[in-house]
DNA sequence: ATATTATATGAGTATATAATCACATAGTTA
DNA sequence: TAACTATGTGATTATATACTCATATAATAT
């Protein structure tokens, strides 16, 4: 059985990572990697409505992945901790060992 | 906008990190990181009933995130992207930094 | 003060996910 | 073969999440 803490820390874990499991989240932090950007175009840059590239700001902003600033009618957005960014490699890793995995098959077949 | 090619990476990013995002299955790839493991074991460690922890195995399976292997009646599993691990570090400092923020804001105080 | 623009949020709906229980499957052993 | 054990799955229910539209808020400009 789990300790009370450990839990605590895995639940924590969750709750981070669900913040970046979702197709567009993972394309707005993609767009602020080279740097911060107002909601309106990151909306442009993934193609979204802007009251639903809000909500999903207001999530990543909640979980620490992402950070805010105003200046004027805008609001800028920026990622907080890049380290996420290396997180993508990983997962990238996996896709590809997949791709890899499904070559083999064919090759086998 | 989205290129095609960029929204289909993104949607299969989305859904590896998506097969992370669980408390559970995040003990589960905690308790696999120093070996291989068995249904009956990861549920015993992990404190929940085999049928559930069967499931979130399958979902980790599907991602591509998991392997397994049958021996006798038990089904053995393993993580097949240890690279997984090292996210979790990041994760970590996002989480150290929640820390240190609220200390920040309590000596403010 | 009014209009305009950027952003956020409430409400409703649709869909996805998780947990539980009962049962099915498939090796193993007597 | 029959009983036993480990694992997987169908069905149900509860809950969480995402999207849309309309509206609210707040800064700015006329």
């Amino acid at each position: 059985m789990l300790s009370r803490g450990k839990q605590l820390l895995f639940e924590k874990q969750a709750e981070i990572t669900k913040a970046i499991a979702h197709p567009l989240r993972i394309a707005i932090v993609d767009f602020l990697k080279d740097g911060e950007q107002c909601v309106c175009d990151i909306a442009e840059s993934v193609g979204s409505e802007r009251s639903n590239v809000s909500r999903h700001l207001a999530v990543m902003v909640t979980a620490g992945i992402l950070g805010y600033r105003k200046e004027g009618l805008k609001v800028i957005y920026k990622l907080k901790t890049p380290c996420v960014l290396r997180f993508f490699s990983c997962i990238t890793s996996v896709l590809k060992q997949q791709v890899k995995e499904s070559k083999d098959l064919l090759k086998a077949v």
